[in-house]
DNA sequence: CTCAGTGTTCAGTG
DNA sequence: TCACTGAACACTGA
């Protein structure tokens, strides 16, 4: 589930559950592919005893900012998520890092397939990971000119350079199919090709389509029932939207693309 | 048994 | 050097 609105949503169940607690106890899972070649004892050690001061995110990265030493990263990959754990609770299947703060809640980090990564770092903002993506599209979406002239200028397919991190942090594939159908724009066009007008209604539905999500923690049984997300999955063949238009599936920026002809051109 | 998959990175191409 | 494409990565579940 992780794009923007999920990564999102969990940045947001850590602030109430962590921001201005101490973390009294941190265990850290044996894989040095999630945490990037760090062992378990060294995050460990780096984060025990620290306090939570805040969170923040930028697109599908979000991170602790800690009182001081470094800042633990998240990023969830294809299946990472953010649990709350009661009391007692024992840690849940594929966790990596378990956090207890001084008033007892308890988080953990879960990762499936660990394709995510947990890295530490003093500067999240500098770090080489997050310097190179661009806007984030929930909190910092570019006006009309800078946006249409920024498409103007890529001339891969324009769901491509959505999904493009460097472009926008935070878009993935549901969304920037959700996108381009409520746009009405197929998304194999060219990016350079499309009309003023056709990049004003994209940028205007990327826009609600985060907030809408963002508002309903990513929930998606609270997604209108108009979206496509609810008919996306699975590729399977003779697939409608909830009003009735025929999906067809694709692959575009090397990735499973849904989108409706009768809709998007 | 095979294959797709909500993501990123990297090698190869033009 | 840049923009772009496609494969690789890891592993579960259909």
């Amino acid at each position: 589930m992780p794009e923007l609105p999920e990564v999102e949503a969990a940045r947001r169940l850590a602030d109430r559950v962590l921001a201005g607690r101490r973390l009294e106890r941190v265990r850290a899972a044996r894989d040095s592919l999630v945490f990037d070649g760090a062992s378990p004892r060294s995050v460990s050690r780096a984060l025990t005893g620290r306090t939570v001061t805040g969170t923040d995110r930028h697109g599908k990265q979000f991170w602790l900012v800690m009182d001081r030493g470094p800042c633990p990263i998240f990023h969830f990959g294809m299946t990472g998520s953010l649990v709350l754990l009661s009391d007692g609770e024992p840690s849940p299947r594929f966790w990596k890092l378990e956090l207890r703060a001084d008033c007892g809640a308890r988080v953990a980090i879960i990762n499936k397939r660990r394709l995510g990564r947990i890295r530490l770092a003093e500067d999240p903002r500098r770090s080489p990971h997050l310097s190179r993506l661009g806007f984030d599209p929930y909190l910092d979406l570019p006006s009309p000119r800078p946006f249409r002239e920024a498409l103007a200028r890529r001339k891969a397919p324009v769901k491509a350079v959505l999904l493009d991190q460097s472009f926008a942090a935070g878009v993935g594939n549901w969304i920037a199919d959700e996108v381009l159908y409520q746009a009405g724009i197929a998304p194999f066009r060219r990016a350079c090709d499309l009309a003023p007008e056709e990049i004003e209604t994209l940028r205007r539905r990327l826009r609600s389509v985060l907030k809408k999500a963002v508002s309903v923690d990513a929930d998606s049984d609270r997604f209108p029932r108009s979206w496509l997300f609810h008919s996306r999955w699975g590729r399977v063949a003779g697939a409608r939207t909830g009003r009735g238009e025929a999906i067809e599936f694709l692959t575009v920026g090397g990735r499973t693309t849904a989108w409706v002809p009768s809709a998007q051109e």
